[in-house]
DNA sequence: CTTTTCGGTCAATCATGTTGACGATCCTAG
DNA sequence: CTAGGATCGTCAACATGATTGACCGAAAAG
């Protein structure tokens, strides 16, 4: 497989599950999420964040986070709440809404990739996976990945 | 491992393709060339295409593939060129250093995979791509990936 | 020859990101 | 306790890359 095949691979297996993600979330009721808005829920989601953490770890800029917040919160999916103990801060919090979205999210994409290693073979799957796990070791953060395509 | 794991190991390993790809390609005489342009180019090396032509295989509209033509024109890596046979189209093709920038390109992808498989061991590579292969094999075109990632 | 299709471009708009600046609030050293 | 600095969120201006809609000239179809 010639290097640059890899790219495209890798690239593809990728886009074939998000796109069918976003398909299946689209036609179970939550047909406004961007793939892009899945990594802010994910980050939003262990506990209350800030909008400075959330750009820390979308590797964006608090303006563009909280933009994204904006967003997300007219969809109803986070809602931003005052912090006692300290008034310049706005937690962002998943809603009922947000939190359904998530679990949603995970159970398609649980059986996607099931599917994906029955057709392969469970073995053959195993390896892939161990393969891909190595590879991805001592990367960067799971979440910067947000805008690192555009450019002049 | 699970599946949202699964896609962003997938995603990871791609951008870690491609940023190394970019940062050697900037050190070694093309600082301004975007990951998104590497599609169109790759898009275009093979025969010269027209504007149209080019936005159906990226997958965009012809505006916005006119429009990466001319910044690849502005940076000397396209020409545009009359057709001689149709005065309706205008042929984008290559220049020296468009076809420079792809050789450098693939070199450098190439010596990137092999550092990979060096550190993985040549056979979990093996398996690793033998997976990826099945995994991506029926997907749509290599090409349809420029601009998926956004939207409202 | 007329009508339709096709290729390319212009214009307006949208989505998303950036930098820079700024008020409000908190923290900390004196 | 207070003054200075750091942090949080936001406003404003701008850049980029995409979209839709409209249009003109040229080719193709009838």
């Amino acid at each position: 497989m010639p290097g640059g095949e890899l790219a495209l691979r890798l690239l593809g297996a990728f886009r074939d599950l998000i796109d069918a993600l976003h398909m299946e979330l689209a036609a179970r009721g939550h047909p406004d999420v961007r793939p892009g808005h899945g990594f802010a829920l994910q980050a939003i989601a262990p506990a209350p964040v800030t909008g400075s953490e959330l750009a820390g770890r979308l590797g964006v800029t608090k303006q563009a986070a909280g933009r994204t917040v904006d967003v997300l919160a007219e969809r109803g999916y986070v809602a931003r709440t005052d912090d006692p103990a300290d008034a310049r801060r706005r937690l962002v919090v998943l809603t009922p809404r947000g939190r359904e979205l998530l679990a949603l999210s995970g159970e398609i994409l649980e059986r996607l990739r099931s599917q994906r290693a029955a057709a392969m073979g469970p073995e053959r799957f195993a390896a892939f996976e161990d393969g891909l796990r190595t590879l991805t070791d001592g990367g960067g953060g799971p979440f910067a990945a947000a805008g690192w395509f555009v450019s002049s």
